[in-house]
RNA sequence: GGCCCCGUCGUCUAGCGGCCUAGGACUCUGGCUUCUCAAGCCAGCUACGAGGGUUCGAAUCCCUUCGGGGCUACCA
């Protein structure tokens, strides 16, 4: 088995927007298919009708596009043991299930739902562990042509033989489960669609799945699908080998979920989180690289990642290191790569529309901010003062250059600029630093906060004189003069 | 309730019997730098859930206990 070449797959559910808990887990699958040169298939379980929507579906190839983790085989781009979505396979199910009921390693199963819920009811009340309790196991054909003419439609269940399932899970160890509490399970709903016990294992069996790397919550299930691999005629040699992942959790220790923090990674793209970062911070989330090791980069995490140094416990997500690293990653950005990520933003705040003009301006003014963001939905608001028709200062700082003190900066410097031939930041902080520091002797913090509301509007911004380079003479000057007659 | 998984600073983690008076990162606090805000640099706070063993020696191995989580569907 080691010798074989690695398959994985990231095979969600998309009855929502992809979360974090998902993402974590299409990264490490993704990551360790391509440690090994092995492939990444990315398969879409959408056995539920009823929660599993298009534009889910849609949603989930474009966000997984989006972090840069190309799959191999799936959606869009095929492979030779397609379809890769379910909902396409439904023949392959119907034969594989005729084909356990066949070999009796399946039954139809004719209880309904109500029934089943009483029984299970009682069992709770009587303190046994619930479950279904094999009441269709042996049914006789007459039996069956009678549930049939009362116009029941039967599901399949699988029967669960004595005995236990034992596997070796290469986070956990080895794991084994003692048949008494995984009772007979269905694979086909009376409809004759598939249930996801059924559509998973023979998925992974036909797309000749290597190591099924996932949530944990699916821990408990695998003895269902080791099942169906045997029905299959799999021997323990041939069957996929698991490794089940801790949980991402919310900071009410609970799994993640809407209710404890923001899950979507669209809410995380939209925020301006860059794909490098989510996918960095995920990486550290139940794995580490050791030797201190916490920025890589995606071709560094496929290098260093590896199963063994995946953990067990679960980790809670922390939105101030997310935060950190992508800070960390914006200011790791080259100018033009910064450029493209940034003009997105730029545009939806309405900062700019999108000349070439504009666009340049946006590039002379990215490295003064590069340093001063952690996300790049922070951008509109420190470069729109570069950009706005109507300046006006908030309300809040125009009061601090209202002073006699204020004024008198202001004029001066009004003085000092329009003179000035040499329109660059330095030949502006010259003049700017004699007359106001030296000559005034005011504190820099002072004089230069007095003019920094003028020019921009605001008591925080990018550096002063970098700021009134880019704004230009004329702007500037028009603005402090608009400061002095108010 | 039953079954299963998990347990090192507030958080993510290093650690796989002696290198640990437990290291790093984020957060927080203080300082330096400084035209604001950042960035950067320095310093500080804070952890092996508890109790038993095994051993010359345990965060590391075993047991118990407590705590947290998952599953227990004709969801995945």
């Amino acid at each position: 088995m080691a010798d074989k070449k690695v398959r994985v797959r990231f095979a969600p559910s998309p009855t929502g927007d992809l979360h974090v808990g998902n993402i974590r887990t299409a990264l490490f699958d993704w990551a360790y298919a391509r440690h090994t040169g092995g492939t990444f298939i990315f398969r879409i379980e959408d056995t539920d009708t009823t929660r599993v929507t298009d534009e889910y579906i849609a949603a989930a190839i474009d966000t997984l596009r989006w972090l840069g983790l190309q799959w191999d085989e799936g959606p869009e781009v095929g492979g030779e043991y397609g379809p890769y979505q379910q909902s396409q396979r439904l023949d392959i199910y119907a034969h594989w299930a005729q084909k356990f009921l066949d070999q009796k390693d399946a039954y139809y199963c004719f209880c309904t739902a109500e029934e089943l819920e009483a029984r299970r009811e009682a069992q709770r009340a009587a303190n046994v562990a619930p479950g279904y309790d094999g009441q269709c196991r042996n049914l006789s054909e007459d039996h069956i042509a009678a549930f049939r003419s009362q116009g029941r439609l039967p599901v399949i269940r699988m029967r669960m033989p004595d005995g236990q399932t034992t596997f070796v899970d290469q986070i956990r160890g080895e794991v084994s489960f003692d048949h008494k509490f995984v009772p007979d399970f269905v694979l086909v709903r009376g409809d004759g669609s598939p249930l996801y016990t059924l559509a998973v294992a023979v998925d992974d069996v036909l797309m000749k799945v290597t190591h099924v790397l996932r949530g944990e919550d699916l821990l408990s299930s695998t003895p269902r699908q080791i099942r169906v691999y045997q029905a299959m005629g799999l021997t323990e040699d041939e069957y996929p080998t698991f490794a089940h992942l801790p949980f991402v959790m919310g900071q009410d220790n609970a799994k993640l979920s809407k209710r404890n923090g923001e899950v979507s990674v669209n809410w995380y793209r939209e925020a301006g989180f860059l794909p490098e970062a989510i996918c960095n911070y995920l990486a550290l989330l139940g794995w580490s690289a050791g030797e201190d090791r916490e920025n890589v980069t995606m071709q560094e995490l496929t290098k260093l990642f590896t199963v063994e140094r995946v953990h067990s416990s679960p980790a809670k997500f922390d939105m101030k290191k997310l935060e950190a690293i992508n800070g960390d990653k914006i200011r790791a950005l080259t100018l033009d790569e910064f450029l493209d990520w940034s003009l997105p933003f730029l545009k939806k705040a309405d900062v700019i529309e999108g000349s070439e003009e504009e666009i340049a301006l946006v590039k002379a003014a990215l490295p003064i901010i590069q340093e001063r963001i952690t996300k790049l939905s922070e951008i509109p608001e420190m470069l729109k003062f570069l950009f706005v028709k109507d300046f006006a200062i908030a309300p809040e700082p125009v009061e601090k250059i209202k002073d006699d003190a204020s004024k008198a900066v202001l004029a001066r410097s009004l003085g000092e600029l329009v003179p000035l031939e040499d329109w660059s930041h330095a030949s502006i902080e010259a003049a700017l630093r004699s007359s106001l520091i030296e000559e005034m002797g005011l504190k820099p913090r002072v004089a230069f906060g007095s003019v920094r509301i003028a020019v921009t509007g605001s008591t925080i911004s990018p550096p002063l004189f970098e700021s009134m380079e880019l704004l230009g003479k004329s702007a500037t000057l028009a603005r402090i003069s608009q400061a002095l007659a108010l």
